[in-house]
RNA sequence: GCGGGUGUGGUGAAAUUGGUAGACACGCCAGACUUAGGAUCUGGUGCCGCAAGGUGUGUAGGUUCGAGUCCUAUCACCCGCACCA
């Protein structure tokens, strides 16, 4: 009986779906796992082998648990609102739902064929009205609540109103907006409804406000700071402004000091953590005001050196910052003025670009310094930031290179005094940047102090006069969270005199309106503003005609939708009670499940998903709906697997000729000549080509062939080839396993290959190189293919024994034949040619010593999370047993249950050919036990001075004293020491022997 | 610039945490069986050397009886952040 993965992987396919095998149950009285993979955008490209390795590891996790008795909860469902879908909308007119529920089709359908323990019947989607309800709900329980500094925690916004009306807000302590006024609670009492609600808003956790944003014109949406990278946006690649707009926002920020103290408390790499501090960016120091001489205006800046005040020598303040206007002077209005405009022109990346180039204006106002009262002269600069801390700097060059290098490029004008040194050390060449190592001088009462001394003392003094305190500031802004696009959660939100207003809850969810048109409308609103039926009646109590809005009783509806960071913010608590109608999932299962036990995902989320599910986890704890301060306990980020890229290697040439008056190109020209053409090279010749530049066999060729053309078409001169050298991706579908490609078959699969000239037959061997695996790069290998052709336990297989989990590793289909190889070793120990070959017999020792081995190993693996390695040990096993010729019962159902976790498939098989009924998959896992392992002899390495020179076998009960006189009478050891006696023997017991001297 | 990570054969990688470096595979070489081989099986394969032997984990030092592993310095590459005050 072969071994047929055609025949048995779909059948226990099918047999886990008709069965639920995998189905988990939300109660139970074992002990629960949660395992959770990152769930996939389905995009139109469908799956590549990258995409299911941390599939593939998460789903041995969830059965190898399933085997230790746990109750295992182990997901999937898609992410499925998003950019792309609502492109391709925009392109064919196609609804985004048509496009996504093919692509989650195509998607299932890959999956199902690599075998994983998935429960579908938990399956969600965020596209889904069912689904979205409670993203709505959560955004709405994020308006109703605002942050308590003190109580660090979020608490309901009636709580708030009713300690505005009775103390009103002058001693609360809460996060808000800057620039809140203060108010009393009778002052509270009189004012109108709108201008409570307008105060309310400065303290939600998620409100309304005209922020500067960043604003993609290509994409006509605004983005979050995370979907920004090197100042273009992440998808697309296109330039990305500053904008002030309207948008709704969430007080992240409010959760900084938690999100970074969380960190401590889970189990992730120590990469994506420092990339959440990173992002978190807490920086300890102190907020100081200087009081803008002759004028009403204070500027407030931050600092994390305190400790410098003295060496104050001029300010700098963002150009966008709110005082420009107001404090320059006018002989400097139209210098300031100009510059302003200029900087606002420049784009993000622009401004990123060039960091070196030192610009900014003098403004002519001066500011107090706050104890010797001295004028400080005000500057902008681009090199201050607007969008940290106050958008202020107090410059102190002496202790900062920025400053220093801002001073000495304005030295001697109007406005730049001198620097002043309050540092003992030499700062001719350059700023004094170090916290240490220094004294202050020229600091008035700060003389003589160190850095930790003197920022101690000069809040402290600051805080006397009332002109600043000690601060903690982060880098974290408040997140951006409405996006002008059609393919997104609906707001539950209308605007009553432009003040917004929840929905409530029971009218859940709203449903995203049809469109004519996924474009912005032609006035600018977001694509929602197309919508016929789009507007909210306060007495039908639903979504109504846009034609009835009246403003008394029917109102406009919110025109933006949630970004795609919403519905993937609390996925995870869903899948606990995924068709729950009632709550975003019953207090039971949420209870049960409580977290994440193991989260497998891209590090691409970094800083995005993974900090706001760690912020709405945390929200929705301090609102009691759930217990568990953090998500996901441990985090494990797959490492990418690379394509291997096949190349052609060659010239392109092409033809031209000058007559007396024209230049021709003759590639244009109709028959005879001949269009440019790709004339092929050997890797290693190409690769000399370059090194040497030297064309002439090329060219003598070209000669030779073209020669008649001359002839023929009486060109007399300037008849010219032009060569260029150049490597062209071929697709890998067409390289065979030893990298060689047929050039007619490539020919015949796209145009742009027809122009190949190949000297040396139709086989050419391409060059292979390690890149990204993509569409666009032609190496994109399919799962499907794999399974199909060697078996969906192979594939897995393969894909554990790449390499570690978390690195990144070149996925090269040659290798693969070790693994399928292996399948059918393991499966010739329970069947030759005529059936079940499997024996009741006793084994021998080495046979369960070979077993328990890969037990212990296999065990400690998986609890590593090195698959790989099991890999191995399950080749060596095999090898062994085969080589032992075992085919005993007690020795190989066992091994059928190691396997199962890995190989799936071929377990289940052996386990029904062993006789079992039903499904391997929460058999035991076998028990390692250590009396199989006991050695009695051990091959000991004989070392002189460090160097092995033989081995010898001796028994493992020796003392170090027997064993130093076996090997002292040993010949080999006498023909190593030559007569010489040892200075020393150095015997560790069953490890090692070392003679020194 | 700051932070995180990685350097081991032709290739992917192992190494019980200081104890025989290169397990397990791919590839390659030789052989067997075959009409055939991209099937199967056997043996070999770090490098130099016919061999004895020498040498070898990015580089240079150090600790140790013993270092891929620990310490110091240094180089290269990858990832993240970056005028963050």
């Amino acid at each position: 009986m072969k071994y047929f993965h055609e025949q048995i992987e779909a059948k226990w396919q099918e047999n886990w779906a008709k069965n639920l095998t995998f189905a988990a149950k939300n109660n139970s009285d074992k002990p629960k796992y949660y395992v959770l993979d990152m769930f996939p955008y389905p995009s139109g490209a469908g799956l590549h082998v990258g995409h299911p390795l941390g599939y593939i590891a998460s789903d041995i996790v969830a059965r190898y648990k399933r085997h230790k008795g746990f109750n295992v909860l182990h997901p999937q469902g898609y992410d499925s609102f998003g950019l792309p879908a609502e492109q391709y909308a925009i392109q064919t007119g196609q609804h985004p739902e048509k496009t996504t529920k093919e692509n989650i089709a195509r998607y299932r359908e890959q999956l199902d064929k690599i075998g994983f323990s998935f429960d579908w019947s938990r399956e969600v989607r965020t596209s889904n009205p069912e689904y979205y309800k409670w993203t709505q709900w959560i955004f709405i329980q994020l308006f109703e609540s605002y942050y308590c500094k003190q109580a660090n925690k979020a608490f309901p916004i009636s709580e708030l109103v009713k300690v505005f009306e009775a103390e009103g807000n002058a001693n609360v302590d809460l996060v808000c907006d800057d620039g809140v006024e203060l108010f009393t609670a009778a002052e509270w009492n009189s004012f109108s409804t709108e201008k409570q609600q307008e105060i309310l808003l400065q303290y939600r956790l998620t409100y309304l406000a005209e922020t500067e944003v960043n604003w993609c014109p290509a994409l006509g949406t605004v983005l979050a700071n995370d979907e920004i990278v090197n100042g273009v946006s992440e998808r697309g690649g296109h330039p990305v402004i500053r904008k002030k707009m309207t948008q709704w926002s969430m007080r992240i920020s409010a959760y900084a000091e938690r999100l970074l103290q969380g960190l401590d408390t889970i189990d992730w790499s120590e990469s994506i953590k420092e990339s959440q501090r990173n992002w978190i960016g807490k920086s300890v120091g102190a907020s100081v005001k200087f009081q803008v001489s002759s004028s009403k205006f204070q500027v407030e800046v931050f600092t994390t050196r305190p400790d410098t005040i003295f060496g104050v020598t001029f300010m700098t303040l963002a150009p966008e910052h709110e005082l420009v206007s107001q404090i320059t002077t006018p002989e400097q209005k139209a210098a300031v003025e100009a510059y302003v405009e200029a900087t606002a022109k420049r784009s993000e990346r622009e401004r990123m670009a060039d960091v070196k180039t030192i610009s900014g204006v003098f403004t002519g106002a001066y500011a107090e310094h706050p104890f010797t009262k001295e004028p400080i002269p005000i500057w902008i600069g681009d090199y201050v930031l607007a969008g940290y801390g106050t958008g202020a700097v107090m410059a102190v060059p002496c202790g900062d290179e920025r400053d220093y290098a801002f001073a000495n490029f304005f030295k001697g004008k109007e406005g730049m005094p001198e620097i002043k040194n309050i540092f003992n050390q030499d700062i001719s060449e350059a700023a004094y940047a170090e916290k240490g190592g220094f004294e202050l001088v020229n600091s008035d009462f700060l003389n003589g102090l160190d850095y930790k001394e003197g920022t101690k003392k000069a809040i402290e003094a600051l805080e006397q006069i009332g002109q600043g305190k000690g601060k903690t500031n982060y880098r974290l802004r408040d997140a951006v969270f409405s996006r002008q696009r059609y393919w997104g959660e609906p707001f539950p939100v209308y605007y009553v005199n432009g003040l917004p207003q929840m929905i409530e809850v029971k009218h859940l969810p709203i449903i995203l309106p049809e469109v004519e048109k996924y474009l912005p409308t032609e006035d600018g609103q977001p694509p929602l503003g197309n919508a016929t039926h789009w507007a909210w009646d306060v007495e039908k109590l639903s979504v109504v005609s846009c034609q009835l809005i009246d403003n008394v009783k029917v109102f406009p509806l919110e025109l933006n939708t949630m970004p795609g960071w919403a519905g993937s913010s609390w996925y995870w608590m869903r899948y606990m009670d995924a068709h729950n109608e009632n709550e975003f999932a019953g207090q039971d299962a949420l209870n049960y499940w409580e977290n994440v036990d193991l989260y497998i995902g891209g590090s691409e989320h970094a800083t995005g998903h993974l900090l706001y599910s760690r912020f709405w986890n945390k929200f929705l704890k301090d609102r009691g709906f759930i217990t568990p301060e953090e998500p996901f306990k441990k985090l494990i980020n797959q490492g990418m697997i690379l394509g291997m890229s096949a190349y052609i290697y060659g010239v392109w040439v092409s033809f031209s000729y000058k007559n007396n008056t024209n230049s021709f190109d003759l590639n244009r020209m109709a028959e005879p000549v001949e269009r440019p053409f790709f004339y092929l090279l050997s890797k290693e010749k190409y690769e000399l080509l370059i090194k040497e530049n030297d064309f002439s066999e090329i060219e003598n060729w070209l000669e030779k062939k073209y020669s008649k053309y001359k002839e023929a078409s009486q060109i007399t001169s300037g008849f010219a080839f032009s060569t260029t050298l150049a490597h062209i991706r071929v697709p890998v579908s067409l390289v065979n396993l030893s990298d060689e490609i047929s050039i007619n078959e490539l020919k015949n699969y796209q145009e742009q290959f027809d122009s190949i000239v190949n000297l040396n037959g139709d086989i050419y061997k391409t060059g292979r190189e390690v890149e990204k695996m993509s569409k666009s790069f032609l190496n994109v290998v399919n799962p499907d293919d794999i399974c199909n052709q060697y078996g969906a336990d192979t594939l897995r297989l393969y894909e554990m024994f790449l390499g570690p989990l978390e690195q990144a590793k070149p996925w090269n289909t040659a290798g693969i034949t070790g693994v399928s190889g292996f399948l059918k070793k393991l499966w010739r120990l329970y069947f030759d040619d005529n059936g079940l070959i499997v024996t009741n017999d006793e084994p021998t020792a080495e046979m369960y010593k070979s077993l328990h081995k890969t037990i212990k190993k296999v065990t400690e693996d998986i609890e590593n999370f090195s698959f790989n390695t099991s890999v191995s040990q399950f080749m060596i096993c095999v090898n062994e047993l085969a080589q032992l010729k075992c085919n005993h019962r007690k020795i190989l159902e066992p091994l059928a249950i190691l396997v199962s976790p890995y190989a799936p498939h071929i377990a289940e098989e052996l386990w029904n050919q062993l006789g079992h009924e039903g499904s391997i998959s929460t058999v035991a896992f076998p028990i390692f036990e250590e009396k199989y392992l006991v050695e009695s002899e051990k091959e000991y390495p004989v070392s002189f001075n460090g160097k092995m020179r033989f081995t010898i076998k001796l028994p493992l009960d020796l003392t170090a004293a027997q064993i130093e006189e076996i090997v002292m009478a040993d010949e080999r050891t006498h023909a190593q020491l030559q007569g010489r006696t040892p200075n020393k023997v150095i015997i560790v017991p069953g490890k090692i022997i070392n003679l020194v001297g």
